[in-house]
DNA sequence: TCGCTAATGTACGAACTAGTACGTTAGCTA
DNA sequence: TAGCTAACGTACTAGTTCGTACATTAGCGA
């Protein structure tokens, strides 16, 4: 307990706002992902940080706030990883296969995200819709699937019209599903789906899945 | 506040063990989902019953088994509805696309459930592990997937091996998520994924998407 | 270098919340 | 019909939890 716990600080500053904000939002990320909104506590956030509960107030102004703050910067990961989709180059076909496996591949890599997304719907997405910051933030990956799905029915690779938002909720849902209900189905059907060795079979079974629904032709129904 | 507001006792007993069970599981079953685990409150549950808080305790033990209860009673209608299936006699092609549909409409028609499930997850499944009925529970809707894939296999209308655990959690991701994730993504996205309106079109793109998959010449990959 | 303010820490309180001790009674059964 | 027990109600408590009043100080700018 002692200063000596303090290896020497990288900084020189022991007063850094910045630093602070972003241990808090660090922290509370992780409690709030792992109890859920009502089951995280500002006290133990607070614990967990080498600020106090105090500060939790001084910079977010309570809970509900703080929860806001971490869904904001989780969206703007994202969406900053999105950004970064460089598949445009790829013919219709393999560029929504990659842009699946790429979407695949976030959320297994961002499980805390899930999860806080399955909490922000059981709370009504309240919390977003009060959040000016995430009303406009976007989807850039959207605007990729369009451009993708236009040059895939002009070459007549894909048959007639889906809708990029569309596309956008098939994709997400079976990747969000494998995630955020991975323990209930493990439990009931004994079959964990982000093991290791299946994590190729699942991420070929969703491209499958798009790509064949997106080739297929349409029969009358 | 007087006696006045009961109109007529029903069934001319004032105590009735059954019933105080199946109003506090009902009450209970809506504040959880409303709420959460942590959310939820047992004063609360107590108070829109027609008994008392001690009865919740007196009958369940405390909030875990509560829920753990209500859990129960709620994947016990939804195996109860799958028992009732009837697709097998139809061609394997129009029998996995109407077992879609029905998984489709009973998600629609059970959000308090997917509530629930996401609930259990974000708990880690820890209820339905300490479940002893949890447990032994199965899942006749799965036998009625592997004899459809079985004979959709055999007549080569399916193109080689799908697993039936796979299929079902391709068709549940679509549906669980259109209902659980209604909120963050109407939020997002401007467009709600339950709208009476958009419910053919959605339950038509699960059933496209799912014949699409079984029925596609796999390309290497 | 002096003072001012952003940044931080401490201690506390009011309200809530799961759970329980204790008392009561309906209505079945002998 | 007497009495016994499952079913039910009231009142309370111990512990928790969000939030805040008040005190302090680092370090930048004049």
């Amino acid at each position: 307990m002692t200063s000596v716990d303090e290896p020497a600080r990288p900084n020189g500053r022991i007063r850094d706002a910045a630093r602070t904000q972003a241990e808090i939002l660090d922290v509370a990320t992780q409690e709030f992902a792992r109890l859920g909104y009502d089951g995280a506590r500002v006290d133990e956030i607070a614990a967990r940080t080498r600020t106090t509960k105090r500060m939790i107030y001084y910079y977010f102004g309570g809970k509900e706030q703080l929860f806001t703050a971490v869904l904001e910067r989780a969206y703007t990961v994202i969406r900053e990883a999105e950004q970064k989709l460089d598949v445009e180059h790829l013919d219709p076909v393999a560029a929504i296969r990659r842009l699946a496996e790429l979407t695949f591949d976030h959320h297994e890599q961002h499980p805390d995200f899930i999860r806080l997304v399955s909490i922000e719907n059981i709370h009504g997405a309240e919390h977003i819709a009060g959040s000016e910051k995430l009303g406009r933030i976007g989807s850039p990956a959207l605007d990729v699937i369009r451009r993708i799905l236009a040059a895939g029915q002009e070459s007549g690779l894909f048959t007639a019209d889906v809708d990029a938002v569309d596309l956008h909720a098939m994709i997400s849902s079976f990747c969000f599903f494998r995630v955020a209900n991975r323990h209930t189905f493990g439990a009931l059907f004994g079959r964990d789906l982000v093991a290791p060795e299946q994590r190729e079979h699942y991420r070929a079974m969703l491209g499958d899945m798009v790509i064949a629904y997106l080739t297929a032709e349409r029969s009358t129904h």
